[in-house]
DNA sequence: TATGAATGAGGATTCATTCAT
DNA sequence: CATGAATGAATCCTCATTCAT
């Protein structure tokens, strides 16, 4: 499980999340670039099948250069993972009115958050989910408390829509959590732009979706 | 459900292709044995990260001897990915009363159907998506047929859902399908057997979400 | 002269084409120094039997740098191949004077042609032969491409030589194009370098030897 | 160059060539089928290249059943090689009459019996040439034994030939030896039976080509 | 910064050979 | 005699990584 051949020396086992931009002054450009390369390589063959020179190619420089840029390839693994995360953690951030709403009022406002976040982010990052596994046992466990944080976050949501009634008491906080991320997450996997439907359209959908589809059953009428 | 095991296609690689080697009747169990084996390692690590001596030593033998069974490495995520396929279009068949139904039945009919097989999946069959892209050409082409036959048939019952007005007239239909393929497939990545929530109870959170989710908003009384 | 290098036409092989990773300019006389060790190891013990290792070694590198300029063992075969038979087809062309004599004359002179490019070629080239079998289909079809066009200068010489009356005109000339072919190519089969005869005196004896082999039997004067 | 994974314990270095056939009471028409086999398969792929389960599956068997009738690949090779030379030092026996006769007479001869022999030969035999190198030392040695006693009877005739000046005084005997076994073994690697030559026309070709390409230049007249 | 060249550990694949049934 | 199954040593080839220029 282990990523082989570790290199990094970084023995502190602090809260602070690695370097992942190891040159001090560095292109910025340069390196939006190689992310972006490296996003669009690891999305389409998988981070292990991706190699760094598929990468550097793809920004027009030799695999030996990249090397200035990085001290490993996990750190492109780890980079993405960061940004993508980072993107996704941003849309729990509610503002006052949507904090003091009701649940489905919540859950709409963060998906439509959510949902305009994607296109912003590069192509990988999202499904980043995956190759995390093979990430260093400390960084995976930054990107997994990410993760955590969004989880929670919706759960907490769908537990307010239980106990404020909106949402259907027979509901399983934990089964509603994951599978609206997965429903979220897997847009990535088949939403190509370009279409009749907007990031935006679909999320529309979601919302709809889980708009009646959480409710609890209709009261019968007395 | 019958898994196949392809003899290599001994494509153009040779001069003289050598001329398929004939063995005899192959140890089905063992096959299994290692089918399954593959399954659980592929799912930990990943196609590309697993090794075949992985495979290899968890069926008990040495990782020469596992190319008795196969020819490539690839092998066996074909055959998974076969597998897994097969499982998942057998339950596009409906039985006459369902076919017969209206669409909300048969999709919820469907949506059963789907959650009570991926119980008998092996471990990394229906993960197998992600993989696939790293077959070759022409075997990709077979699982993607599949796959394709699997969306052609939910498409179906969403669109005669429209139609018959059950389902709400401003869905995109290829969008509903992808997401709901997504939250379906999506299940084997968070759902860990043993919790509270068997497959089943997931399946039925899943046809009430959709039950409701998709039908056309209520019409303001009049 | 020039040997060219192949860059693999990644046929059909994975998913998605590796998309010829560029490299720079590679070092020439490396390159040579690599062909010629394959050269000797390739002779030495046959294509096959010859480890990469073993060619490495020779020119001082480790068997995965050679990967740097190749990118499989087949190709320094090839490469050898095309090397030995572009010399050999060298030999095929003619002055002006040579070209417009008759055909002993003509004969003569390309025995000799090519007995002295013998010594030039890479110990490892006319042996080439017998492993152009193991090449790929098509890069065997460049190399017998080569070998017929000398076949055809060859045999014409001497359809001319029977033409003209010089040759015997029982002669069958695939016969003795492909004997004499033989004759010349098998030259580095015996021929070792320091003994009393050089190459050319070989070439002398040939000469000789067809020059009376070859002749209509003397007519009984009348 | 010795052969890997040597596993004869043939202690012995006498004279007594190795056991070929090392079942006592075999088949020995299965036997020769084999043989046959790997006539044509080393013939075609070369020693190296060729598997044991190509062998097999030409003859009709599993490679495992082959091990019944051999010890170890080298004795096919062995065995054919031991059955090319064995013909071909048949061909050095000559009948009284000859045996008394001039060099070119006696030449004429053998190249005839030799020719005559060629086509009774399993396809592999006369190539043996090459692989005879892979054998082990002990094996190679007894070939090359064979082969050597083939040279010195024709480098005999040659010797005599001059001598009686009926070949020309200036020729290496040696050349002329080598040259010769170069191109009547070379035979085998154009000749393709069915053509409108037969082995014994090539062979009348080769006699002709010698008997006026060996003798002394015309002494001018007087 | 970038490059050309090398490194070396890793992992897939091949195949002669063994052997119990 | 033949087979199915396994073995394990060889090798080929890959690729992240290093580094002098």
């Amino acid at each position: 499980m282990a990523t082989t051949r570790e290199r990094r020396d970084t023995g502190s086992l602090g809260p602070a999340p690695p370097e992942s931009v190891p040159r001090g002054t560095l292109n910025e450009a340069r390196w939006q670039e190689i992310l972006d390369a490296a996003g669009v390589v690891f999305h389409e063959k998988g981070y292990r099948a991706a190699r760094i020179e598929d990468i550097a190619s793809r920004v027009g420089i030799l695999k030996g250069s990249l090397y200035y840029y990085i001290q490993t390839k996990e750190d492109l693994l780890y980079a993405l993972a960061l940004d993508g995360h980072t993107r996704g953690l941003a849309t729990v951030h509610e503002d006052e009115a949507t904090m003091a709403a009701d649940a489905p009022t919540r859950l709409g406002a963060f998906v439509r958050r959510y949902m305009e976040m994607l296109p912003s982010a590069p192509e990988y990052a999202p499904v980043a989910e995956r190759d995390v596994g093979l990430l260093s046992p400390e960084r995976r466990g930054h990107i997994m408390a990410m993760r955590n944080e969004i989880h929670r976050f919706l759960r907490a949501i769908v537990e307010q829509g239980i106990a404020e009634g909106h949402f259907d008491a027979a509901l399983d906080p934990a089964v509603v959590t994951n599978s609206l991320l997965e429903l979220l997450h897997g847009t990535i996997r088949w939403f190509r732009a370009g279409g009749r439907m907007t990031h935006s359209d679909v999320g529309e959908f979601y919302v709809a979706l889980l708009e009646h589809g959480l409710r609890p059953p209709a009261r019968p009428p007395e």
